[in-house]
DNA sequence: GTCTATAGTGCGATAGAC
DNA sequence: GTCTATCGCACTATAGAC
């Protein structure tokens, strides 16, 4: 038997998660995160910077999906279409896990600090889709608009698919809501 | 001479604002900002539920202006012109603050926490707009888009032009972004 | 692993205004 | 006297330093 049980911060996400579902996140300390997991307080902190980000671990692996999936889109497709191709090969990477994102998002609807945590999440990613339009050729604020106009088109479907208790069709909710945009800009 | 000097809240502020300014937001404490004003910590918590909400004071009535001016605009307006109305309208009423909005973006721009709630107090007027517009009749997920993009707009125009030293024309700031949509959106 | 600084809260005391 | 703004003190939890 080893002297540490693996996969520490994985436990520690586990146990907050749980935590955080059984008695919400402010009633919950980081030592009850900790003890739970079979570690100390200082060990969770080595992990995580603060109590928030142990929800928000792969946080950068998701923004790497946007912009690889962006920067893969044929250099022909008009800024609109490689958004979309963006989104959608994000969306469809959530397709298994309905469920997990239900759960997570409850957790965080009923915290604002962790909402906060979410849109800072939410907003780098748009930040990072910004600079990679610009490395398509797109000028400013051209690229600032698409990018943070995308986002939001993927949050509110996002929205839309964890509110529902069977798992519908992200990708298409992204489409809508990508063509609801469209009409909305013509003026119709 | 009273026994309270009067405007607490201001006082706090304004003491909150150059403290941050002179030696940033997380070396100054609570403490420091209160004695500064004349008063105590315990008092500043009587005014801001956090340290942070000392810089955003005035976000309700900031979020009223926008949902005023939408609200305002005539009913036979499309969806994407009366939310031109509403960012025009709004942005107009900063003409003179720009060596304020400069200062305070600077304070915020220098640490985390504060782009923190800059981001929610955004997104509250997002969904205050999306609301409005469901009044108007707009559906889901329209409404949503519409807001959330147009509250992009705003922030893009609004950070454009606080980056430059001289005072530009915030409204005609806004009219290129929501142009840039208009081209975006059309594939082009 | 212990210690410290700070954020933020609860509650009662106090000093004025009325 | 009542009402209210402020203060003082004790307290918990986070977060980071040592």
């Amino acid at each position: 038997m080893s002297r540490w049980e693996p996969n520490a911060r994985g436990r520690l996400e586990q146990a907050a998660l749980e935590l955080f579902a059984e008695r919400g996140f402010e009633q919950t300390t980081v030592e009850d995160i900790a003890t739970r997991a079979g570690l100390t307080k200082r060990t969770f902190f080595r992990y995580f910077s603060d109590k928030r980000e142990v929800l928000f671990g792969g946080g950068d692996e998701f923004k790497q999906r946007f912009v690889d999936a962006l920067a893969g889109a044929p250099a022909s497709a008009a800024p609109i279409e490689a958004i979309a191709i963006s989104l959608e090969t994000v969306a469809s990477a959530f397709r298994d896990r309905h469920q997990f994102a239900r759960q997570r998002q409850a957790v965080i609807a009923a915290n604002a600090e962790l909402q906060e945590r979410e849109l800072v999440k939410l907003a780098s990613v748009a930040a990072a889709l910004a600079a990679t339009l610009r490395e398509r050729g797109v000028d400013e604020p051209d690229a600032s608009v698409i990018a943070e106009t995308a986002v939001a088109v993927f949050r509110i479907a996002f929205e839309r698919w964890v509110a529902d208790t069977d798992a519908g069709n992200l990708p298409e909710l992204i489409r809508e809501s990508l063509q609801a945009l469209r009409a909305v800009a013509a003026g119709r």
